[in-house]
DNA sequence: CCTGAAACCCCGTGATG
DNA sequence: CATCACGGGGTTTCAGG
């Protein structure tokens, strides 16, 4: 993982190039290039050193999980035993498919996780079956999502 | 935002190229047709299908918000005053461009955000100057990720 | 840090089986 | 649901200022 870079300078064009393909990974770089007004081997140049810098970290296709029927989305706090190391249970829980985030957090819980399953069912088998049967977890609270208002990246 | 549609169903095709395109946005269409084995007309007809259903919901650029400083990523758990309405709160922690995700949960708490901020100062100054500003919100328990694990999407 | 040109490759569609 | 063919355009790299 990257850290911070404080070198790491932007200019306007850089941030032109960026909110063109943050928006829409896809976007022609000539588009953009005719956009911003300098030509399209500029523009080349430019995402070369700022994937160098790892300020880019590439690109991808967003599904929305509710069309295959995943429509449950939970947040879980962890409380992990004292005997348990942290690192175990992340490797544990990368095995579990429905867990897509997992932060170590300050605070009351251990370890803190986002999972996403088709219904609430689903997600009891997760918690029960997945997750409870890891040892070294001792106890759980989830949050489910009702609804989602707001996801999006940092603004450029 | 689409709902479930049961009628869903990805052959191994649909589901190679959703693999590939997940992984990186950019990846041109012809070289899954070679990967795949038909033609890049066909991949593009099988899109367009996959567009329509609604399970595409466009592509992104990601980016390592920590090359520009930010490295503090939190959540945060909202209790709302009974007289403010969930919505009127949303417009407003739309405003703060902190904030990356609101949902609405089951739980403690009304409402539950995750902010991204350059470092624990920044992220004092959001919570006390930003979000406690708000009319209504009576009180807030911040979680602060020390590190994230796992980020992944929904396996196809 | 930029440009223009060249070579190569890809896109998206329409006709068709 | 697939294919082929095609015109238009995009990508990438190079030498050069």
């Amino acid at each position: 993982m990257k850290n911070a870079n404080n070198n790491m300078q932007l200019d306007g064009i850089d941030k032109k190039i960026l909110r063109a393909l943050m928006k829409d990974a896809r976007t022609p770089i000539l588009e953009i290039a005719r956009g911003v007004g300098i030509s399209g081997a500029a523009i080349h140049q430019r995402l070369r050193k700022l994937e160098k810098s790892g300020l880019i970290s590439g690109s991808k296709f967003m599904i929305n999980p509710k069309v295959l029927g995943y429509t449950t989305m939970a947040y879980i706090g962890i409380y992990l035993d004292k005997a348990m190391s942290n690192p175990e249970a992340v490797k544990q829980l990368k095995q579990i498919p429905e867990v897509l985030e997992c932060h170590y957090t300050t605070g009351n819980w251990s370890i803190f996780i986002k999972v996403l399953c088709k219904d609430n069912e689903h997600l009891m088998q997760v918690l029960n079956k997945d997750i409870q049967s890891i040892s070294g977890i001792s106890r759980t609270e989830t949050f489910i999502s009702l609804n989602q208002q707001i996801d999006r990246q940092i603004e450029i």
